[in-house]
Parts: C-alpha cells; structure tokens; sequence
RNA sequence: GCUCCUGUAGUGUAGCGGCCAAUCAUGAAGCCCUCUCGAGGCUUCGACUCGGGUUCAAAUCCCGACGGGAGCACCA
C-alpha cells in the first residue's frame, strides 16, 4: 500500500497578543440548555489557544437570569465541551458569586463610579438618548449607599430600582453610556432560591470574574463589542488590568434551529424527540448524526477568528467529516422501501464484497443465494430497473427485468454499457431503519452483516454514511450522517 | 436616528505596498481508477464591492460611496 503524501496549507490560528507565560481564557455560557454547533466555535477557539500557550480554561456558568435556567444545563454543557475534546479544567457558577458582585458595586457607589436609580425605566433610557442624567444620577454618596442597603435588603419592589454604572453620559454612541449593573428579580432561582433579589447583570458580572479569573485573554462573538466597551469602565474604575480582547464575526447558520428556547418549546410540544432530535443543531444532535468533534474543530480553526461575518456551510463540515469517517467506515448495503425480486435461470448465486474496498483485510461479507434465489431492491431502484430492463446487483450478478427476474450472468463489463450496480439484501436481511435528518425516518433492510458490525459508522453504499444508533435482535436502527 | 465592526471565487480562508496573470480547503463540472452516487488521481470553473486619492508600484495605505452585520434591554 502507498503512502499518500498529500500535500496541504497548515491552517493555525494567529498568534495571540501579548502572550506573557500562561494564558487564561473562559467559555462562559449561559445554562439555558445544551450547547449547539454556534457555540462550538468560542469554545474550541479558547481550547485551542490553551493547549497552544498552555494554563487555564476555565468554564463559567453565566446564571445570573433565574428566568432562563435550564437546571439540566449545568451537566448537559460540561458533557458537551467533554464530547468536542474541551478540556476546561476550573468551573465556576455566577450563581455562587453573588456576594462579590455585591461587595464590588458597593465600592463603585463609594467611588461616586456608580448609582442606585429609582426612574421609570423609559425615562431614564430617554434621558439617555438624550445624553441627560436622571436625578438620582448625582445623589450624594451617603444616599446612595443607605438606597443600595434597602435595595439589597429587598425594600423596593422589582423593577422600581437599578443600580447603574457610570460610565459617560457624552459618549457618542448611545449603547455604552450608563449601564444597569444589578437588578431585582422576584422569580426564584434554580440554585438559590429566593434568597437574592438583586441579580447582576452581565456587564457587571462578566467584567468582575474576568478579572477575579486572572483572564489573560477573551475570545468573544463580535455581538458582545459594545459590552466590552462598558466592561472596560469597570475595569478602569477598580484600575485593574484588562485581558486582551478578541470579536470574532456572527456565523449564519441556515436551515438549522438553534435557538434553545424554540427547541425547548417543541421538546414540550412533542415536536421533537429531545436535545439530541436530528432536525436541530445543538451538539447532541450532531453527535447523534455521527458528525465527529474533531471535523467541527477543523471547521473553526480553518475559519480563523475574524471580525467578519460568515455563513456557515453544512456541505464544508461535512466533507471534512467525510475525510475523517470514510476510511474507518465499513461498507454495508441498505435498502430502503424494499421490492422483492425473485430470480430465475440458475440455480446458485454466489458473490462476495470487502467490508472496505481500501482495506481487503478486513474480511469480505460474503453472499450465496440459494433456491429460492429472493432479493430486494429499494423502491427507487426498482423503478430504475423496470424502465432500464436491466441492472447488475452489486458483487453478485447480472438480472433482466421479468417476473420473475433472469439471471443474466456475472459479466462485470456490463457496467461500462451503461447497466447500473445497485445495492440489494437477501432474505437473510435484518430489519433496519435509518433516521433522515429532516426527522423522516427510511425503512428498509439490511445485510445481515450489519448487525454485526462493530463500529458506529458505516457507509451504506450509494446511501451514505450512517451511524448505528441500535441493535436489537433482527433490526438495526440508523441515524443518517450525509453523503 | 446614533455608534461600532466588516467587505478576496458558491462557501470558508491565505496574502496586508512590488515575489499576486492572487493560496489552500470545500463545492461544481469532466476524465481516469474503483463492481458505490464513497475514497484516490488528474483537469477545469471560479474572487480582490465600486469610485477617487497617495505612490515609480495597491488586493494590500487614505478618503468616500455602496453592501453585509451588530449594539443603543432592568437577556446573555
């Protein structure tokens, strides 16, 4: 056997600033539910960069909206970045936090840096708009320290009190100038219950861990510049140092749903099956299809961390999926929505096929039809077969088209005539059932030998590849990968 | 409306003043090989958004227009 040497570009991610030893970068998703393939790219951009320099990866868990926790999520994420190969080794929950992020805004008010704000919220975003400061924007220090004690103590009612910080009333662009930092929410939360009633915003929070969390470096979605805008105000008025920032550009991925609240929605709804249902894009899901974490980690770093806005491609991934699949899959023959044929004009058909073309070692799955000679074509086929009149049976024989069908000899020449090798079962088949990912599930037979089979993928001739999903006794079910 | 980010083939990417009649991958088309519509081999298709400027020289720098995207949330 040759040694390919096929020569291609190296892809490597670019060098990282202001690289002194040991990085420390974050994934800090929100646990609304299960990681899906748009957070595939943050998280193995960070793995990357910190198997690269080396130091740590460190998983946050951003729970601070006790309206959108998903309490699973908490174990769904870590089982997800374990499936891509990412490899955090210092977790933390926001949720267990909140005591600092209330010490920190205290000194912001301290520091005159921030203020408790009593308006009604339309007012004070319009004041906003108009670079105007509302009146509690200058309460004295005192006031607004005795404000934030009753705030934290639960006196005011939810949404009737902010605190806010400061940042600059001038700023040309609207969406950094004064930010909420706290807020209250009455609904419980999974992990604390009722005991908090002020709940950090993000701005706040993120700006805090980030710098508590020794972050060298933060790899972010281009949606969250202006958020680091108002996170360098924090960083700024504590005089800490601020990690190296990075705003990759949004990914479009189409024709998949994404959003976990709608997959949630149709969980509920009996729509689709669960987390890991085909028609999704979460990681589950791809993990089912058989899609590998080390095609989707290719994916990302070929497509780099720029700033501009991408469209993802299904067909890209999967053909780099291909490349890491096909030599690993074993062959089998799979018809769907099967038509029965019986052949006539002989009386044994023996044939046989490797398992792999490109590995004859091993084994071959090996064929003998016997009286009476019973085979099954896909519907599809068929039809093909009755217009063309004949067709050859993939490492088997030749037929023309009657019924029943002839035996037309083993001719393989017949192929270059334009006859069409089509993949066939005997009656020696299993049941089998391959999950499309449009959630159509295709019904046919198998070969017996897949049954057998050990690994998980396989190439179903002239199908695709699949991965078996189940086994039982006389049936094997599938989930379809792509071409 | 304001502010910010961004524009290289269908998609993603390399190049970031002369080595560019622009790289690689994927895709599409064709041929060879193979008893698959897979893999492998070969060939072909296909792009610097536009207009000004700077320069001996611009995909590369500057300005403008146009296009794409985001933010202006008591979500993350």
């Amino acid at each position: 056997m040759l040694v390919k040497e096929k020569k291609e570009r190296k892809y490597e991610l670019p060098e990282l600033q202001d690289v002194d030893g040991k990085v420390v970068m974050r994934i800090a998703p929100g646990p609304s539910g299960p990681l899906h393939i748009g957070h595939t790219r943050v998280s193995v951009l960070n793995d990357e960069y910190v198997k690269r320099y080396g130091g740590d990866l460190v998983l946050r868990f951003e729970d601070t909206n006790p309206e959108k926790i998903d309490p699973d999520a908490y174990d769904m994420i870590p089982e997800d970045l374990d499936w891509l190969g990412v490899r955090c080794n210092r977790t933390y929950i926001q949720s267990d936090r909140f005591e600092m992020y209330y010490d920190c805004t205290r000194k912001l008010l301290e520091m005159g840096k921030a203020y408790v704000c009593t308006c009604d919220a339309d007012h004070w975003r319009n004041l906003k708009e108009q670079r105007q400061a509302c009146p509690c924007h200058d309460l004295p220090v005192e006031e607004q320290l005795d404000r934030y004690d009753r705030f934290l103590a639960g006196e005011y009612e939810e949404g009737k009190a902010v605190v806010v910080v400061k940042t600059d009333l001038n700023h040309p662009n609207p969406a950094v100038r004064d930010f909420v930092a706290l807020r209250l929410v009455s609904h419980p939360h999974p992990r604390t219950g009722d005991r908090y009633v002020a709940y950090p915003m993000m701005n706040l929070s993120v700006a805090i861990d980030d710098h508590e969390m020794g972050m060298t470096h933060v790899i972010r979605g281009k949606d969250h510049l202006n958020n680091t805008l108002r996170q360098e105000y924090v960083f700024d008025y504590f005089g800490w140092k601020k990690p190296v920032y990075y705003h990759y550009g949004l990914v479009n991925i189409p024709d998949t749903v994404l959003k976990t609240s709608l997959i949630k929605q149709s969980i509920r709804d009996g729509e689709y099956t669960g987390w890991d249902d085909v028609r999704t894009g979460t990681v589950r899901a791809m993990e089912r299809r058989g899609i590998r974490p080390e095609a989707i980690r290719r994916y990302w770093v070929e497509a780099g961390m720029k700033a501009v806005d991408i469209q993802f491609s299904w067909e890209n991934l999967f053909g780099m999926n291909r490349d890491i699949i096909d030599d690993a899959s074993n062959r089998y023959f799979f018809v769907h929505d099967p038509v029965r044929y019986d052949i006539d004009g002989v009386d044994v058909i023996e044939g046989s096929a490797p398992k792999h073309p490109d590995h004859p070692e091993r084994g071959s799955r090996v064929y003998r039809l016997e009286d009476p000679r019973t085979v099954f074509l896909s519907g599809e086929d068929s039809k093909a077969f009755a217009e063309a009149k004949s067709v050859r049976l993939k490492d088997l024989c030749n037929i023309d088209y009657a019924l029943p069908a002839r035996y037309a000899g083993n001719d393989v020449s017949v192929l270059k005539h334009g006859v069409r090798a089509v993949q066939w079962v005997g009656r020696d088949s299993v049941e089998a059932e391959l999950l499309m990912p449009d959630g159509a599930v295709w019904k046919g037979l198998a070969e017996k030998d897949l049954a057998s089979e050990a690994a998980d993928m396989v190439q179903l001739e002239r199908v695709g590849f699949a991965r078996i999903e189940g086994r039982e006794p006389g049936k094997v079910s599938m989930v379809f990968a792509h071409r």
